[in-house]
DNA sequence: AGGCCCTCGTT
DNA sequence: GACGTACGAGGGCCTA
């Protein structure tokens, strides 16, 4: 099979490979620096690279489609007619991905009224009949009737590099016929990408039932009355449709091609053509990848891999417990309910060492466990947090957390998607790990061992840290990278473990209050129209809604009107109905009920839940949550607020205590604006609403009314988000004009918001990125995009990121604050939950004075701003009574 | 089973 | 023509 004597010709189509490439990878994630989009390109080559370096061709062609039509189009106008104009993001790339090509030695190929498929069935044919070995990578499946034993397809599954190998016989296997008849099948299925309706009731199944019968499509048509069942009558019925289908999905074969096989000889690539590319495309690491592929004739300046660090297993524990460090480190384990640790890798960047944890004596277990919890031995991982938990299942206690590979790429830029290791070691060092996809267990193959997996994967998270270091320190956030996001990691990592303590019974209870309002809800609601619909389903209510009831539309969503909880207020307003009524109080008990159902179900053993707090998710520098999400339980309803008071103080605890910042957001941004107006407030220690109420409205204090109050306050929080008049307008329910007024008379009198908030968008688009008060930066490429509405967000975000982003880093700050506190006072209350402004601390007997003191004066202390930081401190046996 | 859409909970 | 950040979670529903 594999038989490297014959010369192998490598045949791609090159639209339908770079357009998968293009949905594959987010295009907003790659761009360079000056906004050209690159994410099909990047795809492109790198799925090139990958396959030239696996099956080493002897001969490659790319073919391309040519704008305007094709014989096929000319035959049927609506051929491929449903396709929709591709994004205008897309376009732009192909000249570069023949650019790429240029520089990689590869030949181009197209020709005017065919398509790509066609020119790649006759170089199959060709190289064929050439002796040639063929690898046909398309995301066509018509040129599955390329396939024979000479011709493999490679088809991609998902993404560009995760391709299917199509043999003859894997063709028979998924479609039940010869690679020959699957025009037949399609013809008789329809291609809905091509526009070609098939025979309605006909799939695939059926299709290759006939064709195994008849022989072919031709045996089916000569016997078409003969075909029995409904499908036999539909088949009839669309004779014309089936023969048109195969006459348009039958690849030509004997073109007159514009460079003959000898042609497509690959010679390799050319070393400054590469370069020149990989700079204007702001390539770091495919440059990487694509510069093996350059002839040796050309190759002066290559730099060349790094040797793979070898992997010792035998004796190396004493090897590892002899280190001081620093190394990087890799657990090989689980992390949740069922955490466990099987493995461990050490690296110290020459050498790299493997230990199989579930083979050591007990003394043995001792020593590593000693040197694992020694804070004096510097350790980097990737998702530390992650292995502690796994140690921890074991009893070990990982300290000495240095540095966090997943964190640290997340610092470099937030907005990427994939922080798992598969996916940052093939962004920074541009390496592969096979076998499973990103997010799947790791493996970087050589030995199927744990222990020397582990070891290598530890030496590859080395390799990482360093680059990674270099990159933070180019943005200049070591200190936030060192000083906060690292040591958080061990607070975040104890608060996971000790969850918080439910009160389950509680918790039924509010489970069956929830579920009776619900199903009398639902019952009130049937009664009103008549009947039973599934309350639950936008779809179904759109029908009783807008159809059966004929109520005036709402506001236009994908799939039709909308049923939102804001659309059917309005229209109750507009045409009142029982059923609105009824619909709504069942929409809020079926949520309450559900959310009720996800906490008592994520009750763990010990009584209590356990969330898992990310630190590499949310964009702005927020902490996130979930398994569950312990940020998001209700308040703002009365019946919601009660589902707090099932959590609880756990057992040899005394209270819990929250304590939260008093409006941050709003002294963030009178910090980071300097208007004196909105400082002199602060510091006054008025209520912030009533103050600039009286402001905006030209009043006394005292004459604010709870409505101006209610106004202001939302016109102040909006403008933290980018807010229009008309969204402020919409909100406030008032006419845009009104809501207008109040803008300008705010501006008029806070105007060093209005300028901050001008500059702070100005700037981001001129360096690119935002920055908060510790220096987190968030890259915003969008700014300068000519999409009007890619531009609109990207200057909501920037107004956004640095207020919502500094919050983040002070309630960080805060809470290492309060860690060290507790520690070195040696108290045994201990942090819980953080809810982006609050944390909930568990306190210990005789503590509570001790830890509101500590909770205050950390939470003070962790911002030195232009106006005080507030605390409102609150204690009770549950998280209901402790808050405010 | 997997993914998209809608809806809705928090800050 | 759209128009407020950042998330996570569940159900419905379509597709594979």
């Amino acid at each position: 099979m594999n038989d490297s004597s014959r010369p192998t010709l490598l045949l791609i189509d090159g639209f339908s490979m770079a357009f998968r490439a293009f949905f594959a990878l987010p295009v907003e994630n790659f761009a360079t620096s000056t906004g050209v989009p690159t994410n099909a390109v990047y795809g492109f080559a790198s799925m090139l690279a990958t396959l030239m370096k696996e099956h080493a061709p002897t001969h490659a062609a790319v073919a391309f489609d040519l704008p305007g039509g094709t014989f096929r189009t000319e035959r049927l106008p609506s051929y491929k007619g449903t396709r929709d104009a591709t994004p205008p993001e897309f376009e732009p790339q192909v000249p570069l991905i023949r650019e790429v090509l240029d520089a990689l030695g590869v030949a181009a190929v197209d020709k005017e009224r065919y398509e790509a498929d066609d020119l790649l069935a006759t170089y199959a044919r060709l190289g064929r009949e050439a002796g040639m070995r063929v690898l046909v990578v398309s995301g066509d499946r018509d040129t599955i009737q390329l396939v024979t034993e000479d011709v493999t397809l490679l088809y991609p599954r998902k993404g560009v590099s995760d391709l299917v190998r199509f043999t003859p016989d894997a063709v028979v296997e998924k479609y039940g016929v010869r690679s020959d008849q699957y025009p037949d099948l399609a013809a008789l299925v329809g291609e809905t990408s091509d526009n070609l309706p098939g025979v309605p009731g006909v799939g695939p199944k059926t299709a290759a039932k006939w064709i195994g019968v008849y022989g072919g499509l031709e045996g089916i048509l000569d016997n078409a009355e003969d075909v029995p069942g409904k499908a036999g009558q539909s088949l009839r019925d669309h004779v014309d449709q089936v023969r048109l289908n195969r006459e348009l999905n039958h690849l030509v074969t004997d073109l007159e091609v514009p460079l003959t096989v000898e042609d497509l000889e690959y010679r390799g690539a050319d070393a400054v053509a590469v370069h020149q590319v990989c700079d204007a495309l702001q390539f770091r690491t495919l440059r990487e990848r694509l510069l093996p592929l350059v002839t040796s004739d050309s190759a002066e300046h290559v730099p060349e891999e790094p040797d793979e660090v070898e992997v010792v297993t035998d004796g190396a524990l004493a090897a590892v417990t002899a280190l001081s460090g620093p190394v990087s480190l890799h657990v090989e384990g689980r992390t949740g309910a069922d955490a466990d640790a099987w493995a461990i890798g050490v690296s110290t960047g020459d050498q790299a060492w493997g230990i199989d944890l579930t083979a050591l004596s007990a003394a043995e277990e001792t020593s590593l466990r000693a040197w694992l919890e020694d804070d004096a031995v510097a350790k980097t991982l990737h998702g530390a947090k992650d292995g502690w938990h796994a140690l921890m299942a074991r009893g070990i206690d990982l300290a000495g957390i240095t540095g966090d590979t997943q964190v640290g790429a997340f610092l470099v830029n937030a907005d990427q998607r994939g922080f798992d290791l598969a996916s940052v070691l093939q962004r920074y060092l541009g390496v592969t790990a096979t076998g499973g996809t990103a997010g799947d267990e790791l493996d970087l193959g050589l030995d199927a061992s744990a222990a020397h997996a582990a070891g290598s994967t530890a030496a590859h998270v080395g390799r990482l840290a360093a680059e990674l270091d270099a990159e933070i320190e180019r943005r200049g956030m070591t200190s936030l990278y060192r000083e906060v996001e690292i040591p958080l990691i061990g607070v975040l990592a104890r608060m996971e473990h000790a969850g918080i303590a439910v009160d389950r019974e509680r918790l039924g209870e509010r489970a069956d209050g929830a579920r009776a309002r619900a199903d009398l809800a639902a019952a009130q609601a049937y009664e009103a129209i008549g009947g039973e619909v599934n309350l639950g389903s936008p779809k179904q209510l759109q029908e009783v809604l807008f159809e059966r009831l004929g109520m005036p539309k709402t506001k236009k969503i994908k799939t039709g009107y909308s049923t939102d909880a804001s659309s059917l207020a309005d229209l109750q307003a507009k045409s009142p109905h029982p059923f609105l009524e009824a619909l709504l109080a069942h929409r809020d008990a079926a949520k309450l009920g559900q959310i009720i159902e996800t906490l008592a179900q994520a009750v763990r053993e010990d009584g209590r839940i356990h969330t898992t707090f990310s630190q590499v998710v949310a964009s702005t520098g927020r902490l996130s949550s979930k398994d569950p999400n312990l940020q998001n339980i209700p308040i703002r309803t009365e019946e919601g607020h009660r589902i707090r008071e099932a959590f609880v103080v756990g057992k040899g605890y005394e209270t819990l205590v929250t304590a939260d910042y008093s409006q941050i957001e709003m002294r963030i941004m009178a910090h980071l604006s300097g208007d004196e107006g909105l400082i002199e407030a602060f510091r006054a220690g008025e209520d912030l609403h009533r103050f600039v109420g009286a402001r905006v409205f030209g009043v006394d204090p005292d004459d604010v009314t709870p409505e101006m109050r209610s106004k202001v306050k939302a016109m102040s929080y909006g403008l933290a988000y980018g807010l229009s008049s008309f969204g402020l307008a919409r909100q406030l329910s008032v006419p845009v004009g009104e809501a207008q007024a109040m803008m300008d008379d705010y501006f008029a009198r806070f105007g060093g918001v209005r300028d901050y908030l001008r500059t702070v968008v100005d700037q981001a688009r001129e360096v690119g990125y935002t920055e908060t008060i510790l220096g987190r930066r968030r890259y915003i490429p969008d700014l300068t995009s000519t999409n009007r509405q890619r531009r609109d967000i990207a200057e909501r975000v920037a107004l956004n990121a640095p207020i919502q982003g500094s919050a983040a880093d002070l309630i960080k700050k805060a809470m290492l604050g309060v860690d060290v506190a507790l520690r070195d006072q040696g108290l045994a209350s201990r942090q819980l939950l953080q809810v982006h402004d609050e944390l909930v601390v568990e306190v210990a007997a005789g503590e509570q004075d001790a830890v509101e003191t500590i909770l205050t004066e950390q939470m003070h202390a962790a911002g030195d701003l232009s106006v005080p930081l507030d605390v409102n401190v609150g204690k009770g046996s549950d998280w209901r009574a402790a808050g405010h």
